[in-house]
DNA sequence: CGGGACTACATTAACGTTAATGTAAGACGG
DNA sequence: CCGTCTTACATTAACGTTAATGTAGTCCCG
């Protein structure tokens, strides 16, 4: 408790107590063999002389650490934040810690980061793949360490996922902004990320096709340059602007965003101009951020499950560890459509009560 | 390479190669009493066997785990968000990982991560304290532990602290209102961190007294009901909300908000009620968050040098590891005020090119 | 040509824990 | 009263690494 010299360990207990080393450990672990009396001496000993077991070694000897490696573009994206929020929550109720780490969407950091978790000897990784992130699961299936991708799914890839119904979002969106009164409908997407983007295309296409909007009403709009962290270069605002200004000339006014942040770029472009306005448009997104960061502009947006993509990915990685063997399972989280008003359609009321969280 | 059937350790290379382990840890880590042609084969046997270093025996050996402890309240907060990418990756340079906890501002909770940090061994602690972390302190003193507190000094602790200047940026903020031209002006916060407040607040007086701004003309507006997780609730909206209308009404139109999300809350709040809108007010926050995340509606904003932070705090928990034992140091780090024309005083031009990031 | 210095390794002993195995003492049934 | 079972511990041996120390062989210099 004092600031002695040295950390405390089992050693010191034993001596103290007169006990073995084992019988400190399995008494502080609470394990059967031990009497009660025992153990509640050792345990009163312990307190009293303020040991904290040594992870460390713990880790090495029973060969689990305990930690997870969760591997995601970067914390500043809220997106990423509000995961690595819910992720940690549900590792820590599984007794789990994290080891967030920053690829910042590039497949050479990714692949250090790999490296890096292997070597730290985590228990298993979730892992956010950038595009092109199959040298990555390669390494972790060599390596035979558990993992799980989260919210993306890798061509060819046979692994774990945790993704969320991708399409029937992009379906949702699609239908939101079709109540809402839109007949001309384009999708905005700066093209990240291949795999989420097909599916919300995919999703967005069929509502529309469904709803007899023909192609020539639907405006499909990649901005597919790879530059790095464009989507918060001037220039990608530019270019958006601009887009955005011709999209109302021709009369395409339902938007949808292929993410909130994405739809938050296009607002501050329209900010910044001033040409338009987002009253000129119905605008919907996708992730829901807003249920979690009470975001001044209200976007209807497509809810993708954070918390239960958290808990699916966390249970899926144990199940893993503790030895299933299953086929690699792809978990498909549902997803939802909040409406926030931004979509064009006014409320019935004035001031209607907001659904907000959950 | 191949999926073998065990993880590849230093005996293996060294039965592979002939050498002993010891020479085949030291050819690994490049050290100087090995031939540089036996470093170059050895490299190449444990690069082909896909060898990679076990940190957990390295850490127990050596006393080192390179990490270190990030607790933070949580990352879906931006600004926590922010801070933990940019921590990651001034760590990262320096070669250190990261273990970021959440204690969602909760003593009892920071404690618990406290004590795992202490427990997993790692090297240093990064705390954001809550409010009344002075246990946590002490275990972690006890425990000889080197941390650094972040963001946030605790009343009669002595302890490293890394923190904004946050008086001078309360005063920069009441001086742009002032600037703008507003000679009214309110001060407002949820009042969950006494420490930044407090300066903050003094900081605002200084910037009133100094122009010549009477008491009656200031208003400060502090919600300190202790609710958890407040600032998301409703009701906290609706008492702001009510707030906004009656400081309208009183003529304090220059707003000071103790940061820029409480800002956004506040602009949410005026979005649902309606009675008052941003264009009534002239606003600032604090933390420049609109310098990373491109907010659609831009803020004007005290900037806190997330990087320097991060940096400063990294670089001071480093020195403190390897033994530096100076007298506790606070590093104050210098603000700034970021104009994004939200302070109600219009800028030269029409669409001024806005100072972005840095 | 003997001895000290240097080079390039090997040997040994930890680090603090936990798993596997061993054992003394008492209980108990026939 | 002998053997077996159970209880409650102790002993031993790892886990994979690194620090400290030991040691052949070579080189150099007087």
């Amino acid at each position: 408790m004092m600031g002695g010299e040295k950390r405390v360990t089992l050693q010191d207990i034993a001596l103290e107590t007169g006990y073995s080393v084992n019988t400190v450990s399995r008494a502080l672990r609470g394990k059967s063999d031990i009497s009660p009396a025992t153990i509640e001496h050792i345990r009163r000993v312990a307190d009293r002389m303020g040991y904290s077991v040594n992870q460390i070694a713990s880790s090495l000897r029973s060969g689990r650490t305990h930690i997870f490696a969760v591997i995601l573009g970067g914390m500043t994206n809220p997106f990423y934040g509000i995961m690595a929020d819910t992720i940690q929550n549900a590792a820590r109720e599984k007794g789990y810690s994290l080891m967030i780490m920053c690829s910042r969407e590039d497949p050479d950091t990714e692949c250090s980061l790999v490296e890096q978790a292997i070597s730290r000897c985590v228990d298993g990784v979730l892992l956010f793949p950038a595009s092109g992130s199959a040298s990555s699961v390669e390494r972790l299936k060599a390596a035979r360490m558990p993992f799980v991708l989260m919210s993306r799914c890798i061509e060819g890839v046979e692994a774990d996922a945790v993704v969320a119904d991708e399409e029937e979002g992009g379906y949702l969106a699609a239908r939101h902004l079709i109540e809402a009164g839109h007949r001309k409908l384009a999708f905005i997407s700066s093209g990240d990320v291949v795999y989420s983007l097909e599916r919300r295309l995919k999703g967005f296409r069929r509502a529309c096709a469904e709803a007899g909007i023909p192609e020539k009403d639907r405006s499909v709009f990649v901005f597919s340059q790879n530059i790095t962290g464009h989507r918060e270069s001037a220039a990608w605002q530019e270019t958006l602007a601009e887009k955005l200004v011709s999209l109302k000339a021709e009369g395409f006014i339902g938007l949808f965003f292929f993410c909130d942040v994405e739809a938050w770029h296009a607002l501050s472009a329209m900010q910044r101009t001033g040409a338009v306005g987002r009253e000129d448009f119905g605008i919907v997104g996708f992730d829901n951020l807003g249920g979690f960061l009470s975001f001044p502009i209200p976007l209807c947006s497509v809810d993708c499950g954070f918390e239960e993509m958290a808990r699916a990915g966390v249970r899926l990685l144990r199940d893993r560890i503790h030895g299933d063997d299953r086929p690699p399972i792809i978990k498909v989280c549902p997803v939802r459509m909040v409406c926030r008003h931004s979509c064009g359609k006014r409320p019935e009321t004035e001031i209607a009560p907001v659904e907000e969280n959950k």
